[in-house]
DNA sequence: TTTATAATACCCCATATGAGGTATAAAATC
DNA sequence: GATTTTATACCTCATATGGGGTATTATAAA
């Protein structure tokens, strides 16, 4: 592989729409685009020995999604930068694809200029993706519901998920271990669950601690 | 507040660069900044009261940090939307101001044009960031450390993190619960841990489940 | 001022859990 | 063909845990 030329496969069951990504960026100097495939199965068979550094990646294909084909083929390939495509804006696929392994989340119908920026910048080790996309992804991370625990009671928590049982607890907060249980009780209650399991879950998923 | 004009407010304890930002800010039409703060201490008191659509927040400042400052300032503002700035694109601050309700985070050296067009992006819903922060963002989704548990295993730790216990597992198995014990040993071992708490931490934390 | 919340402490009891073992058959890997 | 992993099953025992209570004190809210 060149350093100089980015080498980039896809994977997009739309002939039409891959021929006419395949020319922008194989006709662009500084890129290379040898390497199309129709589907995620046959593209598992060539990619892993292709060596390419950008894979454009269709999330909707027939068969194997383009989401279970990353999360297949990015552990073979961990060089690699995935770039979804997707033609709309999809809530719900954005966050499969992040976990799968992709890199970049692009809309088709990008204009050319845009599109080798992206494959450019993802090559680069940055993440294209358009600012709403963004702004979804980095909502994940803001927990806006009040957390209905006192503080005592989120520090118990805290304790709690980590493993401690009630007497380590009791000791570190320096109380009893029976204040602890009530603590622990009242923390339950609160959160609507009744074992330790579920309340470390909670806890992580509602960002309580 | 009109509609067409966004105001910015700036809490930043370096007045020269503060002073910059205002100007560049209440100098371009349809942008405003009539409200500049030394510290969150002083931000605090007024800021939630004047409506202003966007805060460029320091993330480094004496007293109150620009994270903590969001903690507090956010919920009191929820349509407000907020930009970190900083020095470098420090890795750990990243997260933690998402996590404290931030939408874009820029660095302080930023050019005019791109000041404007990211004070104008996130009042229109996105999030304004480097491709590089973009990419540190969205890594955190991908787990790539490969799971040590078998398919077996996993789908008990599951069972196990949604607060069930041997019997209700086991049932749902359909093995015993001895078994379900010994799998559970063997997953506590594997993932180093001795206690339900810790397994379903861990199992959230490497994205085991 | 009365009420609610928070933090503290204690009781009993049945069951769940963790730690320590052993063991076997099947499947996968070497 | 031998070894490792996986899934399965059983045993004992001390302790931890969850559910059911009650109660005091201090602070915050209505």
């Amino acid at each position: 592989m060149e350093n100089d030329i980015i080498h980039v496969a896809i994977v997009e069951d739309d002939l039409e729409i891959s021929r006419t990504l395949c020319l922008i960026i194989d006709g662009t100097p500084g890129f290379a685009c040898k390497h199309t495939f129709e589907s995620c199965e046959s593209a598992m068979e060539e990619l892993p020995d292709l060596f390419v550094d950008v894979v454009l990646m269709d999330i909707h294909l027939p068969g194997i999604t383009g989401i279970e084909g990353i999360k297949k083929l990015k552990p073979k390939m961990p060089g690699a930068d995935f770039i979804m495509l997707t033609i709309q804006q999809d809530d719900e696929s954005i966050f499969e694809s992040l976990c799968a392994g992709a890199s970049g989340y692009l809309i088709k119908d990008i204009n050319p200029t845009d599109l080798l920026n992206s494959i450019k910048e993802v090559h680069a080790g940055g993440s294209p993706m358009s600012s709403a996309i963004a702004r979804k992804v980095i909502s994940s991370f803001y927990k806006n519901a009040p957390s209905p625990l006192s503080d005592r009671e989120t520090e118990i928590l805290k304790l709690l998920c980590d493993g401690n049982n009630y007497r380590i607890i009791a000791d570190q907060l320096i109380i009893s271990a029976h204040t602890v249980r009530t603590h622990i009780k009242n923390i339950y209650e609160k959160l609507q669950v009744n074992s330790r399991a579920e309340a470390v879950k909670k806890a992580f998923k509602d960002g309580l601690v």
